[in-house]
DNA sequence: AACTATTTATAAG
DNA sequence: TCTTATAAATAGT
């Protein structure tokens, strides 16, 4: 449709092929506008030269995105999953990894996953949970410790600021008792007790009565719990 | 071009409107394959009518995959994110119980987080902790029954077998030593022995000698790992 | 970018 | 689907 008939190939003159994908460009794209509008029919037109930039038609009624998924679905393929394939993989590995984790934990609160274990991985794990607990209960004490240190000083300060008052009003009325004579025992034996998981004094008797108490040293890393019993003993004493 | 001029608007009847697609859709994909010879561009044409299937053109020298991705840089959009935030989000999850796992796992151990628990949280970690290892005793002191019943069941099947050997010949030979006197005490020994992780049988006396082992009875869930003991002591005697 | 001869697409039969 | 009159597209200027 021309002057004359045109062979389908490629042009050669850089400006012919440059007018000539300018008008039929802007053909294809009334052409596509009229099927849509005409027939009712989604049309997507993407279109891009060497030499100028992307250009598109889509029909009214749809999108880019929707074209694309129709024909994805339609071919039965997934364009895009390979963009996505480190991701899928790291997903499997974290769930391995969480499974594993799962499993483990199982293991160390002693649920179901035990009939897996043979005889020498129980020992082993039993081992490492005492040793496990041992550290837990020397963290535990250094804690208390912390705690009764903390107070002590407090309590120290309190006394301090007491006598400085009664000493500072020279005043002829009683000791404060509510002041005056105040230590931090109670507050020792009520956190040791509470850490024993007493809910009186009589656990606390206990640890002072029975140095081989299973809650204090279970023969395996209890050693180290012992000396911070230890320290806590020179502590009040001090 | 035909008989008559169309107005661009909406075929109302559907066979027209069937014919029109059908010939309007060869028309512009032969211009857009002619476009693409012609000036040497990229070109994709995907087609729905409501009746018919999808129909695309892809220019030879590029897939839809290529041209969409064109399409998406060009725009700076990434039109599938979306298909993925799910995946994302499971991601996100995952990495989070991951996290909270090896947590606990390090609490368990006595690793490092430690240091972020209350005293609370360690007296009931502790006490938790105290469980599960009464819960795997219990276990392992279960397989060290089991693998003990059944060696005890194999050395008498042996003794029955060595008996009636020696019935049978009537000789007048000694009973051979090797198997006359075998009982399952030794091995009922050195599997609790393995147990309680020593290497040679000075342990096993400590379990027959003291009742208050902690590594048999910690005072806390201990009681059912000591009746695992008892029946195994039962077994030795019956 | 505009013109127009000519080819091409297609509406109607 | 095929034909063909006619509209539409466009190659060359």
């Amino acid at each position: 449709m021309g002057r004359g008939k045109v062979e389908i190939k490629r042009i050669e003159n850089p400006t012919s092929r440059q007018v000539t994908y300018s008008k039929r460009r802007n053909g294809i794209i009334k052409k596509a506008n009229e099927l849509a509008v005409l027939v009712d029919a989604q049309v997507c037109l993407i279109m891009l030269s060497s030499t100028e930039k992307i250009v598109e038609y889509i029909s009214p009624t749809t999108t880019v995105k929707k074209m694309i998924d129709l024909y994805q679905k339609n071919l039965k393929i997934d364009l895009w999953s390979e963009h996505y394939e480190a991701m899928k993989e790291t997903l499997r590995k974290l769930k391995e990894v969480n499974t594993k984790l799962k499993r483990e934990i199982s293991q160390r609160t002693g649920q179901d996953q035990l009939n897996d274990l043979s005889l020498t991985e129980l020992i082993d794990l039993e081992e490492n949970m005492t040793t496990s607990v041992a550290v837990i209960r020397e963290r535990k004490y250094h804690v208390i410790k912390q705690q009764t240190e903390k107070r002590q000083k407090k309590v120290r300060s309190l006394e301090e600021r007491n006598r400085n008052l009664i000493h500072g009003y020279e005043s002829a009325v009683e000791v404060d008792p509510q002041f005056g004579y105040v230590d931090n025992d109670g507050d020792f034996e009520s956190a040791v007790a509470l850490a024993n998981g007493a809910t009186n004094l009589y656990s606390f008797n206990r640890v002072q009565n029975n140095p081989d108490d299973p809650n204090l040293d279970n023969g395996h890393g209890g050693g180290s719990a012992m000396s911070s019993i230890t320290q806590l003993h020179d502590l009040r004493l001090a």
